[in-house]
Order: C-alpha cells, then structure tokens, then sequence
RNA sequence: GCCGGGGUGGGGUAGCGGUUAUCCUGUAGCCCUGUGGAGGCUAUGAUUCGAGUUCGAUUCUCGAUCCCGGCCCCA
C-alpha cells in the first residue's frame, strides 16, 4: 500500500512550480519596488500568538500541537500575526514605515474544496508605523497592482469600519463586535434581531441599517447626509481621492466589516471570477495588533493575497528556457563533459547518464521538448566543430562552441 | 462539524455478480549500433482500505479514507 500526501496538501510537479515560480517572480517585483522588504517568520509559534489575536474558538481550525518540552504550539495559520510579533521582539526601533512583505505556506484545519486547502500560501504585505489615508490608499493600490501583474481583473470593495464604529459608540465593545460580525455576515435577519435583543436605539438602527446598504458613487454624501460631518466619513473621503489619483477603481461598501477588535479603519477585500465559493483572492485593512502582543501603540495596515487561489485562475504561461541535450557516442563521452560545463554558463544541459545509443538520446531530447541538440560525435572530434541542431526546425549546422554560445545567447528565442 | 457527487495501471478509460480485468497514453527496451517526431513488437503497471451479503465481489450493502463541489468558518 502507498502512502497518500495528507489531506488538503498538494504536490506540485515541475510544470507547477514553474507557473508558480513565475507569478512569485512577478509579485516579488513589485513589491520591491514599492520599497517593501522580505521577512520569514517561523511555520509554527506559541498557540497563543494567534488565540489572542483570534480568540480561542480558532483552535479548532489550527493545526496545533503540543511539543516535546509540553509547549502548546501550532502550524501558523496566517502571517500577520507572526509578523507583527516579530515586530515586537526585535524591530521596534526602526525607523518608520517599516515596509514588509512575506511569502510563505500557511497551514488550517479546514474542510478542503476550490480554492481552499490545508497547506495554502500568502502573500502579504506589513506596512507598520504609519496610519491614515496615505498610508491606506498606497496599500490598496499596491494590491490592485499585484493583482493586475497577474492578469487578474479583481472587484475591489472598499469600506471604512471608524464609520460603522461611530455609530456603534453608545453600546459596549462586545455587542460592537457582534454586531459587526452579522455586517459582515450579510446576516440582514440576525443583525435585526440582535439589535432588538440589545435594546439599540431606534435612531442608531437606522443609521446602522442605511449605511450598511450604502454602496457607488453617492455612497459618501448619503453617508454625510445621514450622520453629518464626522471626521471618519473625511477620512474615508481622503482614501478615495487617493485611490482616483492611483487610479484604482472601487466599489464602496460599508457592508465589509470585519468581526474582530483590532481593525480600525480602512478595510478592503478583493474578489476575482471564476473561483466559486472561495472567490475573495484577497483582504485587508488597517489595524492595531502590535500592543496586544505588548509593544506600543503602533498602527499598520496591510493585506495578504491568496496565493494558491490566484494561481487558479493565473494563465500566463511563463516562456520556455532553450534547453540544450548533448548528443555523444561511446568514445566522446568524456570530451562531452567540459563542453557541457562550458554551456551550463547560459543554459539548462542534458548530458547522457543512461547509456543510451545514439539515436535513443536524440530521441530523449525531443521527448523532453529540448529547443537543441548539440552533436559531439567522431566526426565533429574530427573536424574541430560541433553539430548543431535545431530541434524544432530540423535544421543543423557545424559550429564553433563560442558561435553555439551565441546562438544560444543571443537569439531572443 | 454537516450535505451532495466520485475513487479501476503514472495519466485517461471499458467492464457493473464468475473476464487471462479492456483500450488509449506514458515510461523502458528492441526492430533501426551517427540523426528525433511515424509504425510494429516486448516489458512495465490498477480494481482506495476494511467489514458484510454470496459458492463467488471490481461489480451489491455498510463503515473508513481520499478527491471534487457546496454549507459552516474564513483570522
């Protein structure tokens, strides 16, 4: 009997890791030249790096255990948390903005199904130090841009949680964040009912109700027309006049909510075609963590992407490197050898290691798709020259090794 | 945790109570010992696992497991 690869894990082959390669080359790019740096953090942390972050109830999703010394810890479950704990341990005193970027595995108990798996990938962006609608609006734009390197045309929703909060001010945080749970939810009837068992005030209701229907164009001045000119509602403005200047296009929506304390402000979530349920590919926004895990008072914002669920519906296919396969016979096996080391320079080189005939290794080399075959035979010993042969073509010619190093050099293909 | 649909060689499939378990493809070798892609031949290699029904199970039943899609959740 073989062993099965875990549930909700993947292998990936060659042809994948090129094509995923690819994108990371493309999403490390821009990054870097917004200016954001690499951090790795550990696959797993103390259990309670995430429990206080998330609450207890996430344990059940987490891929905890408990170590050897009797330490509870756990698979990181998602990279915002680590990150901002490392900032707590060894990085305050830099200077700010801190710009950081990540890309690593990630690992839930969760029910796998499209677009959702055990062991997934982030990549995500810490941007620590600096608040406010700069700092919002360069995060958005720099997630349209990610995605937009990736071919993906993604429906930005943008809202602002300060807004709903204003409203909220009169009740106790707990019942705050219930009600932005069930807002987040979309939960219309739950919501209702919530609010009557709290005893809300009529006139909050309303404006809690109206806002969260908002949505286009008009959004904002419905929303000053209803709670007047608070300084949230300014703020939001800001991210947007921003946003038109990066010129990415938005939708509003106030129903983005998110159900969890530390998010202050500004809040963003992606979502692309052709995933099915699990469509949202990225989500955002701007928070307070950092004194939770007893640093100070510092704000960030941030995001991650949905790495494996880009790669769904990622098509570009990245171009072919102009493999080589050299061809020998018994008696220049060995000549082959610091011919092969001189190529190896410029291109990938296959060199026989199955003792194969002649024409079983030309035959090899077309199997592979090989863009060439280098022939090194008697004859060429012979001659002084190579055989160079275009697989695609048919065609062959006799060639120096520094004329075949052009070749292979020079041609954009 | 819940609901539906599925698991037959590496990949794609046929068979649906008794077959040497079909075919395609792949891989390796040969026909063809300096020229690949075609063709032929040979080799390779599978009924997800466990219980039950039956004289007999790949086929029927139940359970487990994994895959696919959805619910819940989504930090």
């Amino acid at each position: 009997m073989t062993i099965q690869r875990p549930r909700g894990t993947r292998d990936f082959l060659p042809q994948d890791m090129a094509r995923r390669r690819h994108l990371e080359d493309q999403l490390r790019k821009v990054v870097g030249r917004w200016g954001y740096q690499e951090v790795v953090t550990p696959t797993f942390e103390d259990l309670e790096l995430f429990t206080m972050k998330s609450g207890e109830a996430v344990v059940g999703e987490l891929y905890n255990f408990t170590d050897k010394g009797g330490r509870e810890m756990t698979l990181r479950p998602e990279l915002t948390a680590p990150v901002m704990r490392m900032f707590v341990n060894e990085m305050q005193a830099l200077p700010r903005p801190l710009k950081l970027f990540y890309f690593e595995n990630c690992f839930r108990y969760e029910r796998p199904q499209k677009g959702r798996f055990r062991e997934f990938w982030q990549f995500g962006v810490e941007l620590i130090g600096s608040e406010g609608p700069d700092a919002d609006a360069e995060v958005i734009a720099l997630a349209n841009t990610m995605l937009g390197v990736a071919g993906i045309q993604g429906d930005l929703h943008v809202g602002y949680l300060g807004i709903i909060r204003h409203v909220l001010q009169p009740l106790e945080s707990e019942q705050q964040g219930k009600i932005m749970r069930l807002v987040d939810k979309k939960d219309d009837k739950g919501l209702d009912d919530f609010l009557e068992e709290v005893n809300a005030p009529i006139d909050m209701r309303m404006k809690l109700l109206r806002l969260i229907s908002l949505t286009g164009g008009e959004a904002i001045s419905k929303a000053r027309d209803l709670l007047g000119p608070i300084p949230e509602i300014d703020a939001f403005q800001q991210v947007l006049t921003l946003l038109d200047a990066y010129g990415v296009g938005y939708t509003i929506d106030f129903g983005i909510a998110r159900g969890l304390d530390y998010y202050t402000g500004m809040v963003f979530e992606i979502y692309a075609k052709g995933l099915g349920a699990q469509k949202q590919v990225c989500g955002g926004g701007s928070y307070k963590l950092i004194q939770l895990f007893g640093g100070g008072d510092v704000p960030s914002t941030g995001f991650g992407l949905g790495f494996d669920r880009i790669m769904e519906i990622y098509d570009i296919e990245p171009v072919l490197q102009k493999t080589i396969v050299i061809i020998t016979t018994e008696s220049t096996r060995i000549t082959a050898i610091p011919v092969a080391t001189k190529l190896r320079e410029y291109v990938p080189v296959y060199l026989d290691i199955m003792n194969r005939t002649f024409k079983a290794q030309l035959s090899y080399a077309n199997n592979i798709g090989a863009r060439y075959a280098l022939i090194l035979g008697d004859r060429e010993v012979a001659q002084g020259l190579f055989t160079f042969k275009d697989m695609e073509s048919g065609t062959q010619e006799s060639l120096t090794l520094n004329e075949i190093i052009l070749r292979l050099t020079g041609e954009s293909n």
